[in-house]
RNA sequence: GGUCCGUUCGUCUAGUCAGGUCAGGACGCCAGGUUUUCAUCCUGGUAACAGGGGUUCGAAUCCCCUACGGACUACCA
């Protein structure tokens, strides 16, 4: 087993969006695999046809292909194991049910919905928990309690049934997982699971066992939510005969504050999105706020996912996809929950917005000047970017430090005029003004020492004189060296904005 | 209720397997510095071994108990 080729699955249900959770638990497979030299796998479990949603698929595609997480094999790629999509999988699954019936393994139950919701009632009323076990399946109208005659006319007749797993009534388990050790349970606790619904579909538990087996995996790595059915899963290899995977299981992520696991609602709550991409939800129309599109890096945003449960065990934060790979390891999985922490899933991103290519920011930029209307050239841009990247966490930030740099300020920013703009400013920004016309170019190197001297002669000080200066051409206190602001805006518009604040700004 | 899993600064965590540095780093927060504005940045600070018993010269680390938290408990995955 051990020496076997490593192959991982992603095996997400298209109920609805992936969220950041399952993301996660998406990245730690693929990091693994390409750590070890394996596959990855991706299949989707659509054996509930109830809960199928629309577009859910697709977008769990597309999702983890922004993401940066590629499959080996998958519904758009196929591969030698395929098909990947369980409802097309669907005649398979019966007969491995019919192998478990033969070889004792399993049984028929022929109990309605009702007839069981009755005697959970029933239990209920007596403050006791109905399992349905070793105590009870031999009372039941089950397989285990009829002729085969009886059982076989049944089905003829074409009466529902399920076939559930027949647990051993009382046996110790002891399991192995990569990240939580030695796992003990006793079969007693346990319950006879539904393999094979009455629709003709497997549950869960059958149809993952059997394509895991068929597809050849090696290591199962999920969400701690799956951990109560390991014994189940277990059991069932053992039944078929089969060697069981290695099996991981993934912390959870939790709420930012307060008891439980990160829901949708927390992130509505709390303003940060739980989806890698935007979603509406094709019922109801509603959005849910995506990373992309709330202006993440890919890169950032996987970065800051592989650090909630993981670490590499030095001070190094910032990791690209390939340095994950180089350094991921399941042995540093953490045992528990994670908090989800908003804050600093933007400083992830600040850190990415500085150590991207200007070029590539430059031409995320470009489209959200677009939106707007606005039109620069390349070269512009990425001198704009350049300057003022530094202060921005999202590419929509840019905007909010540049938009003088596309569009001359109507308005000027009262608290800031109320703090700076005295008595003598506008005969001040006129002497700026003169010295700057007695420029043929605004050129830095020329116009400094000018504008130094003209302090040095008012006696002023600098500071008050480059506030008002800013404010003429910026609007409000904020932006970059005013020097280099004035350069790209040129001679003849500072000079205009000059004029501009000249005539507007009253006190 | 039952079963299983977990518990180090407010948060993510290192250290636990092979007991012995003032329990280390990052985010956040606070203070100072740089600065023509706003930021950035730099420096410093704040703050944790859930509790109680053992074992030991010595326990965050090993053992037991308690408390708390979480997951699961469907003809859902």
């Amino acid at each position: 087993m051990n020496q076997q080729e490593v192959r991982v699955r992603f095996a997400p249900s298209p109920t609805g969006p992936l969220h950041i959770g399952g993301v996660r638990t998406a990245l730690y497979n693929y990091l693994f695999a390409k750590k070890n030299g394996g596959k990855m796998i991706l299949r989707i479990e659509d054996t509930d046809q109830t809960r199928f949603v629309d577009g859910a698929e697709d977008y769990i595609i597309k999702s983890l292909e922004w993401c940066g997480i590629q499959f080996d094999e998958s519904v758009v790629k196929g591969g030698e194991y395929g098909p990947y999509r369980q409802s097309e999988r669907k005649e398979l699954y019966r007969k491995y049910a019919d192998e478990l019936i033969e070889k004792g393994w399993a049984y028929y139950a022929f109990d309605t919905a009702e007839e069981l919701d009755k005697l959970r009632s029933e239990y209920e009323s007596r403050k006791e928990t109905f399992t349905y076990n070793a105590t009870v399946r031999n009372n039941l109208r089950t397989s285990l309690a009829m002729t085969q005659d009886e059982v076989k006319s049944l089905i003829e007749a074409g009466t529902p049934f399920v076939v559930r797993f027949k647990m051993p009534e009382d046996d110790e388990l002891v399991m192995h997982d990569i990240i939580r050790k030695e796992v003990k349970v006793r079969t007693s606790a346990l319950d006879d699971k539904i393999l094979f619904k009455s629709d003709g579909m497997p549950t869960y538990h059958l149809a993952n066992i059997v394509d895991d087996h068929l597809m050849k995996i090696s290591h199962v790595i999920r969400g701690e939510e799956w951990l109560p059915s390991m014994p189940l899963h277990v059991m069932l290899y053992k039944a078929f005969g089969w060697d069981a995977p290695e099996f991981a299981h993934l912390p959870l992520l939790l709420k930012p504050d307060g008891p439980g696991k990160l829901s949708k609602r927390d992130g509505d709550r709390l303003g940060f999105p739980v989806f890698p991409m935007e979603w509406k939800d094709p019922k109801s129309g509603d959005i849910s706020s995506g990373y992309r599109e709330s202006g993440y890096f890919a890169d950032a945003f996987i970065n800051m996912l592989a650090f909630l449960g993981w670490n590499p065990g030095t001070e190094q934060e910032i990791f690209s996809m390939d340095e994950l790979i180089a350094a991921f390891s399941l042995d540093r999985v953490g045992k528990s929950g994670s908090r989800f922490d908003p804050d600093k899933a933007k400083w992830f991103n600040h850190q990415y917005m500085q150590s991207h290519d200007v070029a590539e920011v430059a031409n995320q930029f470009k489209e959200f000047l677009a939106e707007k209307g606005i039109a620069a050239a390349d070269q512009y841009i990425q001198k704009v970017v350049g300057m003022v990247r530094e202060r921005a966490t999202f590419v929509a930030d840019l905007w909010d430090q540049s938009s003088f740099f596309f569009a001359a300020p109507e308005t000027f920013d009262a608290k800031f005029v109320k703090k700076r703009w005295k008595e003598n400013s506008p005969e001040l920004l006129r002497g700026v003004r003169v010295v700057i016309e007695n420029h043929s170019e605004f050129i830095t190197a020329e116009v400094k020492p000018n504008i130094e001297q003209f302090v040095e002669e008012q006696g002023c000080g600098f500071g008050p004189i480059m506030n008002i200066f800013r404010l003429a051409l910026v609007g409000a206190g904020k932006g970059p060296d005013l020097f280099e602001i004035a350069e790209m805006l040129g001679k003849e518009e500072v000079l205009r904005r000059i004029d501009y604040a000249l005539e507007t700004i009253k006190k």
